[in-house]
DNA sequence: TTGTATTTACGAAATTATTCGTAGGTTTGT
DNA sequence: ACAAACCTACGAATAATTTCGTAAATACAA
């Protein structure tokens, strides 16, 4: 088994942070966060270090401030929460969760396109009746 | 502003059950949730009391035992869930999510059909480009 | 060098979620 | 009526998450 990831809330709005910044400072990740919402710095700080004792992030602490990356891939955390999404609120059914996704966010066409070829793909791929 | 349901995990296994079962008692449910985790029977109590205080619930205390019945709907609350996933999770692309959803599970011939139908009847209705 | 700013480390408070023991009431069977 | 079984209410322990104050270390500037 692959070791399973659950970050919390705020740990995701880091990982956010640094999956589109790159490595950062606390500092960095921290002028970020406090767009969105008010925190002290040393919260910030507090939750990095946190991040980093769990195996979230990395650090490189051979600069007076420390450098931070996540360790954990977008990619993957990603699907894990998708995983756990269906497993938990659409009961197993993949294509449940996605008639919602679709259902309320209005994508465009080009969106929708991409999609259908998206399932073309798939259907090749697919043997099972 | 509608009301933002947030249930936490295990408010959602409550749910799940409830949605699945309909009204049910506070037994009724225990004996659900008994089979796949271990927990005693005042805690399953405690949670659909408070559950109850937050407004998830309703109850029918004219029996002996109370009956109690989702006041959320399973489709508005997936829908918000998958609408808080998307925006934190997949920076507000709905596309994204379906993308991880339909790569990770691979759906079946008919899941893959119906999603496509749904996708030709979305296209009809937009005219957006 | 001396003070100012910035940073990390640490501990603990505050908040939220989960768990369960115990007490007291109601129903049921004998 | 009495006991056994079952139910709710309540309070509190435990655990997990989020917050931040304070102290010590380091860098920076005057």
């Amino acid at each position: 088994m692959t070791t399973t990831i659950k970050p919390t809330d705020s740990e995701l709005e880091i990982l956010n942070i640094l999956w589109d910044k790159g490595p950062s400072t606390v500092r960095d990740v921290h002028e970020v966060l406090e767009k969105s919402k008010d925190a002290g710095y040393t919260t910030t700080l507090k939750l990095m270090q946190i991040m980093h004792d769990k195996g979230l992030l990395k650090r490189d602490a051979s600069n007076k401030s420390h450098v931070y990356t996540a360790i954990v891939s977008q990619e993957k955390t990603q699907g894990q929460l998708v995983k756990r999404m269906i497993d938990n609120v659409f009961n197993g059914s993949a294509s449940q969760l996605v008639m919602q996704a679709l259902g309320h966010h209005k994508a465009n066409k080009e969106e929708l396109e991409e999609i259908k070829k998206y399932l073309d793909e798939m259907e090749k791929k697919t043997n099972n009746s």
